[in-house]
DNA sequence: GGTTTTTTATTTGACAATCAAGATAAATTG
DNA sequence: CAATTTATCTTGATTGTCAAATAAAAAACC
């Protein structure tokens, strides 16, 4: 017997952030994105339409700095700013077909990264995990 | 009944990461410190005693970024730079008393972050998610 | 309907974060 | 002791970031 015992949670919460940090970091050098630029594809992949002001309230940086960064990725080939019809002072920011498959081939990474995270838990254990983790980021 | 089914496991790492890293933003920004700034007082401050290549190596960085980031935390009063009397080419790392205040501070942000988040978590739910993060954690 | 205020996005100037490549100095290896 | 490896720093370029100023459209107010 005599587990040692495991960190509290806190400890477990930075540790677990620090590792997912730093595997996203690993895995987004090999697309050739930044992290902030997959960042955005990720939120416009996730949300489908959004002005620059609700992206950037998202990614919680100034819409200043957001549109340098649509620009770039607009060059890049990755989104693009369509005309809003409702309101000609702004866009709506869309993936590209390129864009969507960034999004795609790095969502499939999370899911492979949560498959080898889990792999040796039971079923059980997998909606426990689940169940708690979603009352826990329900009370942000 | 019928709760409404939770977002699978990939879909809720994701969210939470998402979430931390907002929450790690807003309460950095009121410290100071940059991010980078506060993540490497928080190295230094769990580790002790790094020398600039392991520091970079944790941080995920070169030491080229790190010596001109170690320079401003040095004008900062937060690290200082030993020498290593083992090694002349090298140095430790060490936290200033007020890089440690700052790194107790933040400590003690995290520790009220996990007690709100899990406020409506009965004892028994709380050694659960801890077990299961521990496993987690421990096959990255 | 016309004026004022608010909202949305861009531009600009400054600085921090980052990397790659090259330089320097000390330690290690043979 | 010479050659190689290691640890750090420097430099030049790019990106990420903000705050403040600008411009244009929408909304609010009489």
């Amino acid at each position: 017997m005599n587990h040692s015992t495991p960190p509290d949670l806190t400890q477990l919460l930075i540790e677990l952030y620090d590792k997912i940090s730093s595997w996203e970091h690993t895995v987004v050098k090999d697309s050739g994105l930044s992290p902030a630029q997959m960042h955005a594809v990720e939120i416009v992949g996730h949300h489908q339409q959004l002005r620059m002001k609700e992206m950037a309230e998202l990614m919680g940086i100034t819409t200043g700095t957001l549109t340098v960064m649509v620009d770039r990725l607009e060059t890049l080939g990755l989104v693009h700013r369509q005309a809003n019809p409702n309101d000609r002072r702004s866009y709506v920011i869309v993936l590209t077909a390129q864009g969507q498959h960034h999004f795609n081939a790095h969502h499939k990474l999370h899911d492979m990264l949560t498959e080898e995270l889990t792999a040796s838990f039971d079923a059980q254990e997998k909606v426990a995990l689940q169940q708690l983790l979603f009352k826990l980021v329900r009370h942000f």
